[in-house]
DNA sequence: GGGAATGTTCAGTTTTGATTGAACGCAGAT
DNA sequence: ATCTGCGTTCAATCAAAACTGAACATTCCC
């Protein structure tokens, strides 16, 4: 009835690149992520390749992605010329803060069309609405924030 | 140097565009979600297709997306063959239950695969913390949804 | 100096998704 | 009956993105 590590870990790291493929991710990142997430380890630039299938360009281009990101750490040991990521400490606390500073930002933004406008302007309320609407956003996901950094 | 309306509606249509374009909607839903909160108004089905410049398939096609989100409403009227679209009433939050939704689906899909795994398998205990992480989200836009009904 | 291992780059290919526009079905109007 | 306006559908087109693989530069080892 328990089905073998290596079937769970398959379809976790298959799972995590649909679901971050939502989030803007390409699948090739989102299943890296679920790699090293479910390894909890560093593991190196070719075991990635060889293990999700794909080619070292991919790698790269993903590594490359996800550690401007700040999703994943380069490691280098000595006497070792591999690359070795792993997904950085804060990994997913880096991710909210980002979230907070898009939706921040697209509030702001939104907000400034809205005092563009006259203020008999119905739209300017609609607007105005709708920039609460992305700041009441950013506000809760940072509540999740520090509510995670808490548990800590 | 304020600029007029109609400059400041056809920037925050682009904007929209853009914004929910990152957010999974495609060009055209957007620009259609932007036209519709900034005229607050029932708008014709050819009205979008003329004022977008877009054909009238691709309104076909992105009314029937955003109406299955909830996004927005149909409007028929006797005497008048046309459909007149509007941003829903409760728009914005059926938005954000659906997120929590999938916030917390995803939630439960990664505790499932934690609880596929021996309890002394490392990896256990990461993916409780990245379902933890997700339903922390789900909760921080609870309340971001509440605080938003309250103000209403 | 070869030679092997490693990561990057880039041109080319494949895939995916959005968009169009013509054909169609339907419902009122003439 | 025919015509016109309306929305849908679908095959074709177009564009953007992901992915590959070969060429390359670098470093280490013998």
């Amino acid at each position: 009835m328990t089905p073998p590590i290596s079937r769970t870990r398959a379809d976790f790291i298959a799972y995590m690149g649909q679901a971050l493929e939502a989030k803007g991710l390409s699948p090739i990142a989102g299943r890296m992520l679920g790699l090293l997430i479910f390894d909890g380890a560093p593991r190196s630039f070719s075991d990635l390749a060889t293990e999700l299938g794909v080619s070292r360009g991919s790698i790269s281009a993903n590594a490359r992605h996800l550690l401007a990101r700040g999703a994943i750490v380069k490691q280098n040991r000595p006497g070792d010329r591999q690359d070795y990521f792993c997904v950085a400490e804060q990994s997913l606390d880096q991710i909210l803060t980002e979230l907070i500073a898009r939706m921040t930002e697209t509030s702001e933004a939104v907000r400034g069309f809205a005092e563009a406008l006259p203020s008999d302007e119905g739209a300017r309320r609609r607007l105005c609405g709708l920039a609460d609407f992305y700041a009441a956003m950013a506000g809760g996901v940072t509540q999740a924030l520090q509510r995670l950094g808490m548990r800590r």
